[in-house]
DNA sequence: CCGCTGGTTCACGTTAACGTCATATGGTTG
DNA sequence: CAACCATATGACGTTAACGTGAACCAGCGG
């Protein structure tokens, strides 16, 4: 037997607010079943917020991450589907890839600025570590 | 002489509008002089730009970009002011870390999504290639 | 001097992503 | 059964990040 949660657990275990979850739903994002009126979320639910909160950290609107979420729980139709779905899919790769250059990039400069600032520091003869 | 920018000129050249830029410079991203009333911007107030251009890539907003910019153009003022652009460096570069890791496990996801339609289609022995 | 071009400052409109009541309802417990 | 939860469904409020005029100047070419 797998796991059902409400909206309130849910929410709660995914640090986001109920609200949250049903605004998703409004959007499209997820559909949990009903019992009677309430709102029930299965293990499978649960993941595709994760996949949705992973997509919001990374800075996507609920327009886009809705846009990719079924290249993840596709199932096998017409061949010109799945061929919309390679393209969707190689399209969204190069986006993060992108987004993946931007961020070596900027990594890259910060530990550059860390460097530098640490050199300063034990220049003047100050302690430079984060342990206090 | 360094080259200087009208608004709609460094607007065009980065592929924001001009109403941007002075929406910018009202949150206080930026500062650029003035000849009389209107804004004339240098070399390096497009540098800053396309450091702000680039933390909107990574999804930050206007304010948590802000809050970072300084870090770039720092003048060593006080060792208590140095360590604390350090102790925010390495702030910073820690959530860079995280996003990095959510891009790299949503990336090899799609990858493994793109193996499989590529395998699905193979399959069915359609083309799989993107050139036509 | 006249009118255009490109700039300025308000000021209000818009979309996204929820927050915050208000009200209703249905299941649970003393 | 009454009281009390948790939920549900609107409806309106809010913040961020601009878009979209409106009304106003400054320079300059004819």
């Amino acid at each position: 037997m797998t796991k059902l949660y409400s909206v309130t657990e849910l929410a709660a275990e995914l640090k986001v607010t109920p609200r949250a979850l049903r605004f998703y739903e409004d959007k499209g994002l997820i559909a949990p079943q009903r019992a009677g009126k309430t709102r029930v979320y299965t293990h499978r639910d649960r993941g595709r917020m994760i996949l949705i909160l992973r997509g919001k950290r990374l800075g996507f609107s609920l327009r886009e991450i809705a846009e990719w979420l079924d290249l993840y729980d596709r199932d096998p139709e017409q061949v010109e589907q799945m061929r919309l779905t390679l393209a969707r899919t190689r399209q969204r790769i190069e986006t993060l890839e992108a987004q993946y250059r931007d961020l070596k990039e900027t990594l890259q400069e910060l530990r550059e600025i860390e460097s530098a600032v640490e050199d300063f520091l034990r220049s003047k003869g100050a302690e430079v570590e984060a342990a206090e």
